[in-house]
RNA sequence: GGCCGGGUAGCUCAGUUGGUAGAGCAGCGGAUUGAAAAUCCGCGUGUCGUUGGUUCGAUUCCGACCCCGGCCA
């Protein structure tokens, strides 16, 4: 039997990929797999969009809560879980539909992504330390000195990426660049992707404030809170950083009102939302589909029908 | 009603000794290889409250009016 090719349903946040996907369940024999960098923190459920209990009980989903908030999860980490959800899920004779809106995790998954070391808590440690005396631009002409190639392609406010180049050089010896061009698929297998993108964005913004002000309603700042008083937690912590929880967290430290953290929070949503399109719109071969068009579930059906059927 | 302060970008404000204006935030576009809901880059989008006057030229100076604060009645 020839394998099916994967599905992917995924888009901009809010646009009700959850619902969809749900809805596909109901007449396929559908186990989800989440492609989101929050929803795999345990403790951020309200703020990450994270399906409920009673919806998990119903469907099966994986890759949700799979790391402590104080833990640093990665795309690298992601590929390899998903490959194995995947696996699980086909060889108890269900399909397994991904869902969900990172989409660097989302690319590493199809395209592939390079072996390169993981993070070095130790290195990165060092490497602050001397970007807090010399200023990453003088981290980043280190930078051109061992890897030119990194370094032209890195801007020289980018800390991260020169933080993350630098490491991997001091723990394999090679340019980041090098290492990065052999990149291979780590799954040989066709994906069929569907993305929702509104074509009203003043639509989208106004359902990302809503959506936003009907996660305060469900105890978000709670939810924050908890977090903020476990003590072992910082906002350098991945998990404090995403969307809401890093607002939010700042009201909760004294830097802000609330009113303005939420302000803050929304208009983060709306810039994620915007960076998940430009992603989208580089991404081949995708069907397009605008969630708020009344034949949406119909196309998204009708565009996963085939890797959802035995060939 | 009188006096004072203010009306400049979607918001908060700066500025122009008279030559039609610029910051932050928001917004828009882009990059993206183990932090990615992260990180970074680029782009100013404008009847300078209205209306007369002075002037070659007014957002700027003068008058009137409107609106918003504050103080006094």
């Amino acid at each position: 039997m020839r394998q099916r090719p994967l599905a992917v349903l995924t888009g901009p946040t809010g646009t009700g990929k959850t619902d969809a996907a749900l809805a596909l369940a109901r007449e396929f024999p559908l186990e989800i797999v989440s492609v989101d960098s929050a929803q795999v923190y345990r403790g951020l459920d309200i703020g990450s969009a994270k399906p409920a209990p009673e919806i998990r009980a119903r469907v099966r989903h994986h890759l949700l809560d799979l790391v402590e908030p104080t833990a640093s999860y990665s795309a690298g980490q992601f590929v390899r879980d998903a490959a194995q959800a995947i696996d699980d899920i086909e060889s108890r004779g269900k399909v397994p539909l991904l869902v969900g809106g990172t989409m660097l995790y989302l690319r590493a998954l199809i395209a592939g992504l390079a072996e390169l070391p993981k993070s070095d808590d130790a290195i990165r440690a060092q490497l602050d330390a001397e970007a807090a005396e010399q200023g990453w631009p003088a981290l980043h002409a280190r930078l051109a000195q061992v890897d030119p190639a990194a370094a032209a392609r890195i801007h020289p406010n980018d800390a991260q990426r020169i933080q993350r180049a630098l490491e991997v050089h001091a723990a394999t010896g090679e340019p980041i660049s090098d290492l990065q061009r052999r990149t291979a698929a780590p799954l040989a297998r066709d994906f069929t992707v569907v993305a929702l993108i509104p074509e009203d964005r003043a639509r989208l913004h106004e359902a990302l404030g809503q959506r936003f002000a009907a996660m305060m309603a469900a105890g978000l700042l709670g939810e924050v809170r908890t977090l903020f008083a476990r003590g072992d937690l910082t906002d350098a912590h991945p998990a404090i950083r995403a969307v809401g929880y890093r607002q939010l967290w700042a009201h909760l430290a004294g830097t802000c009102s609330l009113e303005m953290a939420v302000e803050k929070a929304v208009a983060a949503t709306r810039q994620l939302a915007k960076r998940q399109m430009t992603w989208l719109r580089s991404m081949p071969d995708i069907r397009v589909i605008d969630p708020y068009d009344a034949q949406s579930f119909v196309g998204i059906r009708a565009s996963l029908e085939g890797a959802f059927s035995h060939l």
